[in-house]
DNA sequence: TCTTGAACCTCTAGCTGCTAGAGCATGTAT
DNA sequence: ATACATGCTCTAGCAGCTAGAGGTTCAAGA
């Protein structure tokens, strides 16, 4: 029988999220003492563990939710899963290559910088004119 | 004389942003008709277009603001500035190799999966157990 | 058994950076 | 004169938490 503290302690995560996924239904509601506090078993704390990893790896709470139904459908074909993985991956690719045309960009705003005043600074020129890029950045909506 | 529909279109921006960014203090509030309709001058045309350029580089609206302010100061040296797109970079930079290790860790779940029942499905697997993982993922806070 | 104090409780509001909608007013073209 | 696209303000919502106020419970030590 674990506290909300133990419970968030063992997952690494904040006790305040733990209450907001039981309020979002992501967790179960668990059960209590007389007096009101929760207290969690081994299911739980796997559980939470599963989110926290999934989270790491960059689901929405969303595909989590889908992920672990599926985790409780042993029988059903793995398919779903599979797919939520790949979409995940894919976007993952994608904020990839985007922040790879960021980089490049910044690299050469800072590196053309002159070090001398604001007035021809390269770094607030090429904010100033996007023309002056060499990539299709884009780092809004990603 | 711009109106903020006509503004919003030049830079690629909603109309509903246009305004909070003024609200937020990041445009100035600008002339008024007598009906109470916004116009706008080339001037905050250019200031918007540098904000907007600026979050496609992903900048936050508070460094924004501080790139700003030196871009009216066209005496002071160009140091700030450059510290501020040298911070971004290197955020961006550490968003990257983050993300690999994401894609690493993605690509080999769904490698492995088999395509059965989720029973056995591996992509469920390794997000109930971290220590299967090879990398230190984490993408929650990047 | 009593007392302390850490950990728990609920509720509300805030963060970033917008975006959407309701309900009404203005401006411009015909 | 009229239509209607565009403008206005205000409020609320998105993800995914996080922080704080103000109060209660639990477990350990005296």
């Amino acid at each position: 029988m674990l506290t909300i503290g133990a419970l968030a302690k063992k997952t690494g995560t904040k006790v305040q999220t733990v209450r907001y996924y039981e309020q979002i239904g992501l967790m179960p509601e668990p059960g209590r003492t007389e007096g009101g506090q929760r207290r969690y078993h081994t299911a739980e704390l796997d559980r939470l563990s599963f989110i926290r990893h999934s989270r790491q790896l960059g689901f929405t709470l969303d595909a989590i939710r889908e992920l672990l139904k599926l985790s409780d459908q042993p029988d059903k074909s793995c398919h779903e899963a599979d797919e939520i993985a790949q979409r995940q991956l894919n976007q993952v690719e994608q904020r990839i290559s985007r922040l790879e045309a960021l980089r490049k960009e910044l690299k050469r705003m800072v590196k053309e910088c002159s070090g001398g005043h604001t007035g021809d600074c390269r770094v607030l020129e090429v904010l100033r004119d996007h023309s002056e890029c060499l990539t299709d950045h884009n780092e809004i909506g990603a």
